[in-house]
DNA sequence: TATTGTTATACTCTATAACTATA
DNA sequence: TATAGTTATAGAGTATAACAATA
């Protein structure tokens, strides 16, 4: 950005190492940090069977509730419509789902996993839990049932704030 | 997605809640879940101010560490050098702070903020105080001290991990 | 009229390669 | 040769408006 306010000072430069202190007394910047972190950890444990973690959920939500239509899987997953639309079309090309219209509702899809979902599923899981148990398991001083129903807090609390 | 392969089956259409039971299982899922809405009541809090959660962290690091160059602020941050450049344009062009071409290294900007930077900055940092006691504050049976030395533990141990 | 799934679109965030000027 | 900042670009992720089919 060389522009016409461009000065060249006498300056002290700085030195030494970088002071973040003011940004990690904030529980929400250690969060995002965490959460990259952890997020990193969980795409490489999910690359194996092609999935992200938004498709994992995906495919779990659909595994575990036979016949649920997109609009209750978008709100399940709090991702808007049109989101998930290319979600749902990633996991049927690989016909790891399928979308079967409702005979009750004809706007509607029921979507179920195939034999080949249920597979992938099992595996992902196994692989989910080994990856939770890496980085979760054996934390000083806190179970992750606890880390868990504080993450649960505290998403109800900004949620009941902003809304 | 209406292909050949499209079966309207005599189907029991799912009903009642859906379970995402073996979702909120995982800690990493929850993290997600709670940072989103954390996020979210933040950049409330930060929209006076023209502020979002990455631009108020830059001002921060480049108030409490003057002189820094845009290298040393890209690894605190944890950002691509190339994605903090427009960053660093958006605080420069409201004055909030200003690149010096460093005497030591022609090639290297000392960053530092303006007396209006450091004015939005004291602002901010109430503000944001303010947020995280609100949504913080009053945990059940954890301190957010305690939560921050959590969420550090875990980052420490995915990175560790992954890198 | 309202809802379901969809298309189109746009905006943010993130990541990489390649350039320039300096070292 | 290597480094600091930059440009260009491409890929995710996310959000909104509007449409067709159906209720």
């Amino acid at each position: 950005m060389l522009n016409n306010k461009e000065k060249t000072v006498q300056n002290e430069e700085f030195s030494g190492r970088v002071s973040d202190e003011n940004l990690r007394v904030l529980t929400g910047y250690n969060m995002k940090r965490a959460f990259n972190a952890v997020q990193a950890d969980l795409l490489q444990t999910l690359r194996p069977f092609g999935l992200r973690m938004i498709t994992y959920s995906a495919l779990v939500l659909i595994v575990d509730n036979p016949g649920l239509r997109q609009s209750h899987l978008s709100v399940a997953l709090a991702v808007e419509r049109p989101n998930l639309v290319v979600i749902i079309d990633e996991l049927e090309r690989r016909d790891l789902i399928a979308r079967e219209r409702l005979m009750s509702d004809r706007r509607a899809y029921g979507l179920r996993a195939t034999l080949e979902g249920r597979q992938l599923y099992e595996k992902a899981v196994r692989a989910v839990t080994e990856h939770e148990t890496k980085i979760f398991g054996n934390m000083d001083g806190v179970t992750v049932k606890q880390l868990i129903a504080e993450l649960r807090e505290i998403e109800i609390k900004a949620k009941g704030n902003v809304k």
